[in-house]
DNA sequence: TCTGGGGTCCTAGGACCC
DNA sequence: TCTGGGGTCCTAGGACCC
């Protein structure tokens, strides 16, 4: 007779599959085996991108990120839908409840379609199978679930159970399953810092996890370099935080299906901004110490200013007014404006700023 | 093919003060 | 003569993620 395992602490990484895409299928049955591409309005000549496309959408190169111009010319018989987003959090916010109601779990959301639940468990499987049973019961929808002793590894678990499976990676799996992988398959490691960290000669995970924390934080920074030697082992926080995120800011932005091209239209539309800003925040009843606004001018280029307001508001006409200030320390009038974004920060809680994730 | 929207965190450098 | 160093606040920019 085997002796059970003994019950410890395991993190669990939900992630929903294809989870735009399945709400839509979902309320449109009959689309269900078609390219689908949400994004934008759903109108595929205007200026947007492809927020997800389903399986067979992707079969014709369409990805997200992509123009949605660019994403017609791939498959001009795909179904365009606008992205709706008060649809998917009324979702996510059942998929998060049916998480939080499975007994003794933490549940830390991520994002709209993905949460770390923390357990104490002898069985991890078991407790991630009665995750996806218990979404799928509430939802209809389906999801994946990575497990591993750290947040690190659970979340790039989450990878090789896909679609609607279960995977299990530890200390003693990490690199005989990970390591040859390239460092931009680790979650955190994008292009730039492949680059950087390939230049130093570290191509793979199991490179990375093997080089020096501290000649990587003299060529990365004193806090991103050890981090990124520990990315490569698999190491994160073990603990799951379940008390609810605090927003560190707020910003609505937009591009322009036609150029701005005056100063006065600009102002007018940096205050449209900061107007629908507060209105998102109001109710939250929280200060706003700083003021930014973005501005992507003709063809291409952004740039983003910043300032602190003469004292923490809650008041819309401060706001705006403290947004134009801000806007007015761009030098280049003249130039056509395809985007404006205006981003409200909160004055920093003191309870929360010294915590990080 | 002309390139969304909403976030977070880190780093560097200038200004200013002692 | 020639030249300090630390600490903090603030903004710009970059990188990454969903």
């Amino acid at each position: 007779m085997t002796a059970p395992d003994e019950a410890r602490p395991w993190v669990l990484h939900v992630d929903m599959d294809q989870f735009i895409a399945a709400v839509e299928v979902q309320r449109r049955p009959e689309l269900a085996g078609l390219p689908v591409v949400v994004g934008g309005n759903g109108d595929p000549t205007e200026r947007a991108v492809v927020a997800t496309a389903s399986y067979e959408a992707r079969a014709f190169g369409i990805h997200s990120g992509m123009p949605l111009k660019l994403a017609v010319r791939k498959c001009k018989d795909a179904v365009f839908l606008p992205s709706d987003h008060a649809a998917y959090d009324e979702v996510s916010a059942q998929v998060m409840a049916a998480l939080a109601a499975l007994p003794g779990v933490t549940v830390e959301i991520l994002g709209w379609d993905e949460a770390f639940v923390g357990a104490v468990t002898a069985d991890p499987e078991q407790l991630a199978r009665d995750a996806q049973q218990a979404v799928l019961a509430a939802t209809g929808l389906h999801c994946t679930v990575g497990i591993g002793d750290t947040t690190v590894r659970a979340k790039m678990a989450t990878g090789f159970g896909k679609p609607q499976g279960i995977f299990r990676l530890t200390a003693a799996t990490w690199l005989p399953v990970l390591g040859e992988r390239p460092t931009e398959a680790l979650w955190g490691i994008g292009k730039k810092t492949a680059a950087k960290l390939a230049d130093l000669g570290l191509h793979t995970v199991a490179q990375l996890a093997a080089a020096d924390p501290r000649m990587l934080a003299e060529r990365l920074g004193p806090t991103m370099g050890p981090y990124y030697a520990g990315l490569g082992r698999g190491l994160g926080r073990t603990e799951v935080i379940g008390t609810p995120w605090v927003p560190r800011s707020r910003s609505r932005e937009v591009t322009y299906q036609q150029d701005l091209t005056t100063w006065e239209q600009i102002r007018q539309e940096t205050e449209v901004l900061a107007r629908k800003v507060h209105e998102d925040i109001k109710d939250t009843g929280r200060p706003v110490g700083r003021m930014s606004v973005k501005v992507r001018f003709k063809p291409f280029f952004t740039q983003i200013k910043i300032a602190k307001l003469p004292a923490p508001t809650t008041d819309v006409e401060e706001m705006v007014a403290g947004a134009l200030r801000v806007l007015e320390k761009f030098e280049d009038h003249d130039r056509p404006v395809r985007l404006l974004g205006v981003r409200a920060e909160f004055v920093p809680d003191q309870d929360e700023s010294g915590r990080s994730r």
